[in-house]
DNA sequence: TTGCCGATCGAACGCTTGTACGGTTCCGGT
DNA sequence: ACCGGAACCGTACAAGCGTTCGATCGGCAA
């Protein structure tokens, strides 16, 4: 960021009060002039902070997703140890998913409207992302365990699916909630398969669960 | 729906072409003229089987969303074992999410767009869908079990992703998915909480399970 | 004061959008 | 042969869209 206090300041204002209106509306449906009126800067005076819609958008995606993951790799830097590093994910994904919802809603539900140099940008940051849980799953993942790609988009799933259904009147907090999914998840992700039936050796397997574990 | 099988036939043609329009461009950017291209019916032809842009969305949204029902509705009277039926409502919700992406990806991405009545239909029908889950999974629940709102969403957001990252090519199929995500979900539901997640148990989960399953 | 420049604005332009309307084609029943 | 309605179409229109452009404001340096 170049050396303007007062333009950087004014810029992340209207980026909060953008990712607003398009979190409420969506982009395509959301206009130029909602975003003024949002905003209190004129039509045409938004044009000095970015030069179209869709830079607009790709700026709002790129400075929150920013922030996620400067936080996220902060954090990181505390351990090495795969389970409480996948706590770090989840607590820092969490938190700053609700206290930001806005932001990451636009960010999870606008994911492909973004073309070209943009959408490189943000994909690449996606991925990277995705690959840092898939390396800290795949040291935690037992032998013969859940198909990495699967559980990791299903961790993220879980997360990001929050926005749909999120109340904060009714739900819970991020501690909580972090302590729910990751119980979720976790228990789930290191738990025993006891895979084909068909091998009595039934070593671990409580008999209760043949209805679940057998298709049929 | 009326006797007239031609007509019939036609519209339902149109909402697939429709859905994979709103698919691949999102709603709002999607123009009936799109539509019209993909369905080869002229512009104003197409008014003849909709009314409206929203109650095409609505059409397509609620045939997709009544077929998957009637689907699980006609499984789920096989049988009253709980187990059973959260295996039957994960397996109903992939195969039927894999096979119509599409529509899927349109009833899970254009959710909040619609309004009144049709708003109305909608969400009526996926509060009563998830509503079953819930009871499913409260018949489930261990005593001190998780949350069961959260656990609820938690399921629905680990199938709901599925559009964004999944690639036939290079993904698991139905059935496997079906038993990964089961095996997530059902492990991480059903283990005990008092064990600290993040820390080193030593022993392995699953036998505390069989006290639960007693009753079965 | 004058001159400059970052910041801001009102007004317009060209284009796309969803939809309305009047007309035309097809076809089974009489 | 003729009729009525279902099925379908070409055209037009008003509204809203993103973006542009020239003008203006305010504060600081000369």
């Amino acid at each position: 960021m170049g050396d303007r206090p007062s333009y950087d300041r004014k810029l992340l204002q209207i980026l909060r009060d953008a990712a607003g209106v398009f979190a409420e509306k969506g982009y395509h449906r959301a206009s130029i002039r909602d975003i003024s009126a949002a905003t209190d800067v004129s039509l045409s005076g938004l044009y000095y902070y970015f030069s179209s819609k869709e830079e607009l958008l790709f700026l709002v995606q790129n400075h929150c997703f920013g922030t996620l993951l400067a936080r996220l790799e902060e954090d990181l830097g505390q351990t090495t140890d795969p389970a409480a590093r996948l706590r770090i994910v989840v607590r820092n994904h969490l938190h700053f998913f609700l206290d930001n919802m806005e932001e990451m809603k636009v960010l999870s539900h606008e994911a492909d409207v973004l073309t070209g140099k943009y959408r490189e940008t943000i994909q690449r940051r996606k991925r990277s992302y995705a690959d840092t849980v898939h390396g800290i799953l795949s040291e935690l993942r037992p032998a013969d365990g859940p198909d990495l790609r699967t559980a990791t988009f299903a961790l993220f799933g879980m997360m990001n699916w929050i926005y749909t259904w999120y109340n904060p009147d009714r739900d819970l907090r991020a501690e909580e909630m972090e302590e729910e999914l990751l119980h979720l998840f976790l228990n789930g992700f290191l738990a025993p398969r006891n895979r084909r039936s068909d091998g009595e050796g039934g070593d671990s397997a409580p008999m209760e669960h043949s209805s679940i574990w057998r298709s049929g």
